[in-house]
DNA sequence: GTCTATATGTTGATAGAC
DNA sequence: GTCTATCAACATATAGAC
């Protein structure tokens, strides 16, 4: 790989970072350029549209990420239950004061979904994958599909919800509490889908 | 109410709606002062700190607003899900063209947790109001205090991620699964509850 | 491809006349 | 209390030498 190719991977990584935790707006292109290290002229030259090129290309650079390690996780264990777990684990683990990777997307989106829709139908675009990669696992443990396209929806928006939890309040209780009971009610539901499908038999 | 105070109130409004629907660093001064008519010597006389005070007092105004119409939505419910389903009515009835008061704090929670104490607690400060005031609904409900505490972060979190896709998604159709879902599991663990009474005694 | 210098606009904030 | 004029600092974006 070229050397010019690595000065592009160095910005757009640098910006992915930035944009996620500070946001769109309050992420100035001076202040990529100067942390990834790499000169200004390289930014307009690998990202000839300017800022709104570069958000984009960072929202599907941290959608590929996020879904390439969501379907890592969720190889590893075959109930979605326990895959579930695993990744609350996972989000759980990080620290609120230096890491915000349980809302790659949520603060990004909700600044430009009413100003651009280059921006808006990327965010989109990758809330979809996500959302779809947890559908998938619920069934392959045999959920019907309608109710986990439903579960699927709910686990994210709750995990969205509950990581704007962690940040205000700088606290990971709230969200421990969440998945605690997401998990429970996952069960309870599980129960419910079984006793049915027995019933059907 | 003397004209000045008239001057106030009207920066209020207009910051509190441009600060909801378009967020902090995306929200000017000058913005907020064209749209609110008033004169810009006045906001600086209003609000002598500037911006961070001016949305301080402004997400303190929503977080009210907020609770009063809840307060108020509640109290012509005795039973909780009962006024759960009537305030997930209200949430759907919005259009997501002209109404983002689902997330009146996500936004600016989002875009100032790191940067400012002051704002990341008046955000701290309202959530917490406004999930009590839930909380003391599943309590009168007789759900035990745990449960009722967890239910109510979990319907909070999940209204706020939900909000998130009708924005992103330009659509309602996520966030009513969501709504359903919710009811359904509520009433799932509110079976649970009241076995777990019955036994009790 | 890289880098500097700069154009052009907007921001938050202030000073001072009225 | 109101309003204008203005500030310095920042933003995005560009032009042109090397």
């Amino acid at each position: 790989m070229s050397r010019n190719q690595e000065s592009k991977m160095k910005i757009l990584s640098t910006a992915s970072t930035l944009f996620q935790k500070q946001g769109y707006h309050a992420t100035g292109l001076n202040q990529i350029i100067k942390e990834s290290g790499c000169p200004k002229g390289s930014l307009y030259y690998y990202f000839p549209e300017g800022k709104e090129q570069l958000a984009t290309e960072a929202i599907n650079r941290t959608k590929d990420f996020a879904a390439q390690e969501l379907r890592n996780l969720f190889s590893q264990h075959d109930d979605v239950i326990k895959a579930l777990e695993c990744f609350f684990g996972q989000c759980l683990s990080f620290n609120p004061k230096i890491a915000h990777d349980g809302i790659p997307l949520a603060l990004i989106s909700l600044e430009t979904w009413h100003m651009s829709e280059q921006l808006r139908l990327a965010c989109k675009n990758a809330y979809e994958e996500l959302i779809m990669i947890l559908r998938e696992k619920f069934i392959q443990s045999n959920w019907p599909p309608e109710e986990a396209t439903e579960m699927a929806y709910l686990v994210f928006s709750m995990i969205e919800g509950g990581s704007i939890f962690v940040l205000t309040y700088k606290s990971n209780e709230s969200l421990k509490r969440i998945c605690k009971s997401i998990i429970e009610l996952i069960k309870l539901k599980q129960k419910e889908i079984r006793r049915k499908l027995r019933n059907e038999l």
